[in-house]
DNA sequence: GATCATAGTCACATTATTCCACATTCCGGC
DNA sequence: GCCGGAATGTGGAATAATGTGACTATGATC
C-alpha cells in the first residue's frame, strides 16, 4: 500500500463516516499513528479533510484558512497574552495593530475599552474593534492577502504613514537575542517596521514558541521596541538581550 | 466520542430543544459537567450557542447588526439578482464593488469566477472574493463604519482613484425615474459616484423595492450607468426613463 | 436584605494526543 | 549492489483535554 492509496483511503473513510479517529485509521491501514497524522497534515493542507483533536473530519464547507487554524493553536497562551496587553492600554489611546493571530486576540481582549483610535491592516481586527462604543477604526488600503484578510504592501505602508499613534501592537514570526525581530514574508516585515516607526511605543506580543524559532526576514532590533508580552519566561539569552536593549518584559501568568 | 463530536451534539440538542441543561448534557454524553461547560464556552465564543444560568440556549439573535438583518431580508430576490449579475461578468475582468447587502450577495455569486481583479470598500466582500483562486483583491483604505464593515470617506475615494476597472457593481438606496440614483448617506453617495467614474460600465443591483423608495442623497443620473439588474419588472415610468437614458434593464427570473 | 442551594469558575493533577528530531527502512535509478 | 531521497517508525517534549475539589457567583426564597 502506497502513501497515495492510503491517503485516498483516509479521505474515503472520512467521507463515509464524517469523522474518523487517528488510532482507528492507523489500525485499519496497518501503519503508525504518526504516519496517519502526516497524511492528514498533507490532506488538510489541500483542504480535503479537516484536522480535529483526536481525529479527522470533513472539511468545513466554508474552507477554513491556515489563519483560522492558527487561531486555534496555543489558545490559552494567546488569550493570556492578549489580556495582559489589553491591560497596558488606556481608554482613549490611539493604536496601530498589525496582522497576526495574537493581535487578533488582543483586539478581542480590547472589547471592554472605549474611545480607542485604531489603525490596522487586518480586516478581522478592524471589524472586531469597530463594534466597540466610541471607537474609531481606520483600515489600511491595499492588496488583500486571502489567507488572513491582511492588507500588505506599499499602499498599506503609505496608509499608516498618515498616522502617529500612542502605541503599536505587533505580532512577530520569531524573536532571537542575537538577530532581533523576524517575520516570514518581506511584505510583513516591511509593514511591521512601518508600524513601529509610527508609534510612540511598540508592544510586541509573542507566545514563548517564538523565542525558539527563526524566520527569514529580519525587520527590527530589540532596541526599536519597548515592551514584549509573552506567556512564559523566555530563554536567559533573550531576557538578557531584552534588558540590555531597554525593553520591558511582561510575562502573562 | 471526541470533543468535536460532542460539541456538535450539544449544538444539535440546543437547536432541537431550544434550551438544554448542563447536567442533562453531561449525563447523555457521559462526561463531567465541567467538560460540558468548557465546550459551551468554546461554542459561545463562536456564537453558536448562548450561555444562560443552568444551561445552554440558542444564540441571541438581537446581537445581529442592522447590516446582518438586511442581509436576511428579501434573500431570494437578492440571490436571483446576484446570480444574474455574476453572469454578466467575464473571467479575468476587473471590478469595483461598492458596499451593500445586494453586492455582498454578488460577491458570493462570483465564487465560481477566477482571476478577477477586485477593488472594494467592504471588508466582507473583500474577504469573500479573496478566497477565489487567482483573484486579486484591493481594499480601499479609510475609516471603517461599524455597522457593515464598510470604508467610506475621502481616503476611500482617493484609494479607488488609482484604479480604472472594466465594471463597477453598486447598490443604491433608491431609484426614481425623475431623480436618478439615491443613497441614505452623503459618504455613501460620494463613494458610489466615484465608483461609477472609475469604471467602463456601471451595473446597479437593486431589488424591486428600491424603485418605490426615496433616499436623501442623489449621487448620479440614469445616464451615468449602463445596466440595472433587478428581480421584478419595475414601474413603467422607471422602465421608460431607463430606456431613454440608454440603460439596459435585466430582470432576473 | 440575608440565607441557602445550585451553578459556575478556577487551579491543579492526570491522561490523551500531537509535534518534533532523529534513526531506520524502503524504493527507484545507476 | 550501492546511493540518495523520500517515507516511515520511535521516543521524548509540548500541547490539549478531562476530571476533581475548593472556592465564588447567582438567583430564589424568605
Amino acid at each position: 500500500m502506497h502513501a497515495t492509496e492510503r491517503q485516498s483511503a483516509i479521505v474515503a473513510t472520512v467521507e463515509q463516516k464524517g469523522l474518523a479517529a487517528i488510532g482507528e485509521l492507523a489500525e485499519t491501514l496497518k501503519v503508525s499513528d504518526e504516519t496517519i497524522r502526516r497524511d492528514v497534515r498533507h490532506l488538510a493542507a489541500r483542504g480535503l479533510v479537516r484536522k480535529v483533536h483526536g481525529g479527522v473530519a470533513l472539511p468545513d464547507p466554508q474552507r477554513e484558512t491556515a489563519f483560522g487554524q492558527r487561531m486555534g493553536e496555543r489558545q490559552a497562551a494567546k488569550r493570556a497574552i492578549a489580556q495582559a496587553t489589553a491591560g497596558l492600554i488606556a481608554r482613549g489611546e490611539s493604536l496601530i495593530l498589525d496582522t497576526g493571530t495574537t493581535t487578533a486576540y488582543v483586539a478581542q481582549a480590547l472589547g471592554d475599552h472605549h474611545d480607542l483610535m485604531v489603525v490596522t491592516n487586518c480586516t478581522d481586527i478592524a471589524r472586531t474593534l469597530a463594534a466597540g462604543p466610541g471607537n474609531r477604526v481606520y483600515m489600511a488600503g491595499g492588496e488583500l492577502r486571502a489567507d488572513d484578510g491582511a492588507v500588505l504592501g506599499h499602499e498599506a505602508i503609505r496608509s499608516i504613514g498618515r498616522f502617529h499613534a500612542h502605541t503599536a501592537i505587533l505580532s512577530v514570526g520569531a524573536l532571537d537575542h542575537a538577530i532581533g525581530l523576524m517575520d516570514y514574508h518581506v511584505a510583513e516585515g516591511e509593514f511591521s517596521a512601518a508600524v513601529i516607526a509610527h508609534a510612540e511605543r511598540a508592544i510586541v506580543v509573542a507566545d514563548h514558541s517564538k523565542f525558539t524559532r527563526r524566520a527569514p526576514v529580519r525587520f527590527a532590533a530589540f532596541a526599536d521596541i519597548n515592551i514584549v508580552v509573552t506567556d512564559r519566561e523566555p530563554p536567559r539569552s533573550a531576557v538578557e538581550a531584552l534588558e540590555a536593549a531597554g525593553v520591558t518584559l511582561v510575562v502573562a501568568n
